[in-house]
DNA sequence: GCGACAACGACAATGATTGTCAAAAACGCA
DNA sequence: TGCGTTTTTGACAATCATTGTCGTTGTCGC
């Protein structure tokens, strides 16, 4: 259905990408505009925006959106996984769930539903924020 | 901590209320708000927004965000559980997980994590609207 | 009934994200 | 290396759900 779309190198690209790559914990775009411009880099703020959204739409990176905030980003690794947040300072682990994984389908099958994916996210205080 | 908070009986309250009751399914703000004024309720716009977020943290409805759209508000069955909704329709299931439950709390409490919370949403296509 | 104070609501403000579109940059090819 | 085509960029405007404002109204304990 798609193929023809050629996508170009660009310097702002590489830049976002390799901002990404260097990067821990999850960031939003408006964060890592910032961050570009700090360090000297000439990158637009609408072009950030794009360069996200493709990268996640490509599966390159995870996108989570808290509660009443900005969309947040991170590279992650390969593979279907989820997240167990730090509410105070963002501290991310990424962690599987094989059995989850077959629940929700289970469920989904039982109730007739096709086509089914999921999120899940689990959120904490991590030990460096427990006082 | 926090009692002095007297919740006062309104017309509007009691309007929006009266309403999820009877509703089925997600609904957003805007949409219910438009509900009410076909009824010809005379209800706020910002007083729907108001009394469906204090609903939602007396834990009295639940609130669904997806992506890129308004919240969507339901009256829900006491107690924690989950959803199963239909990209097409919205016809929502509300499923329980306790293995997933306690799976989610073993893992934060693994990597340290304490004042575990999670979120947790199935996506599909229900029977009538798969072609 | 009174009065304190929560709730209301029309309207303005916010703010992240998206749309626009002329100008700049990539890239295949010569 | 120069050229034409096509994508990408980015400053700016637009969108739009949600929140803030603040004078008015309605509740409710007394
Ligand atoms: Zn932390
Ligand atoms: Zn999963
Ligand atoms: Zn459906
Ligand atoms: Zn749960």
């Amino acid at each position: 259905m798609s193929e023809g779309t050629a996508v170009r190198n660009t310097r702002q690209r590489s830049a976002v990408s390799a901002l990404l790559a260097e990067m821990e914990g999850f960031h939003s775009a408006q964060d890592l505009h910032a961050m570009l411009r700090e360090r000297g880099e000439r990158v637009g703020l609408t072009t950030v925006y794009r360069t996200l959204q493709g990268l996640a739409d490509a599966g390159e990176i995870d996108v989570m959106r808290p509660p009443g905030g900005e969309h947040l980003y991170r590279r992650c690794s390969e593979g279907h996984h989820h997240h167990l947040v730090c509410r105070a300072c963002g501290r991310t682990v990424e962690v599987a769930g094989p059995a989850v994984e077959t629940w929700a389908d289970r469920v989904a099958a039982q109730h007739g539903y096709t086509d089914v994916s999921h999120t899940l996210e689990i959120f904490g205080t991590c030990p460096t924020c427990t006082p």
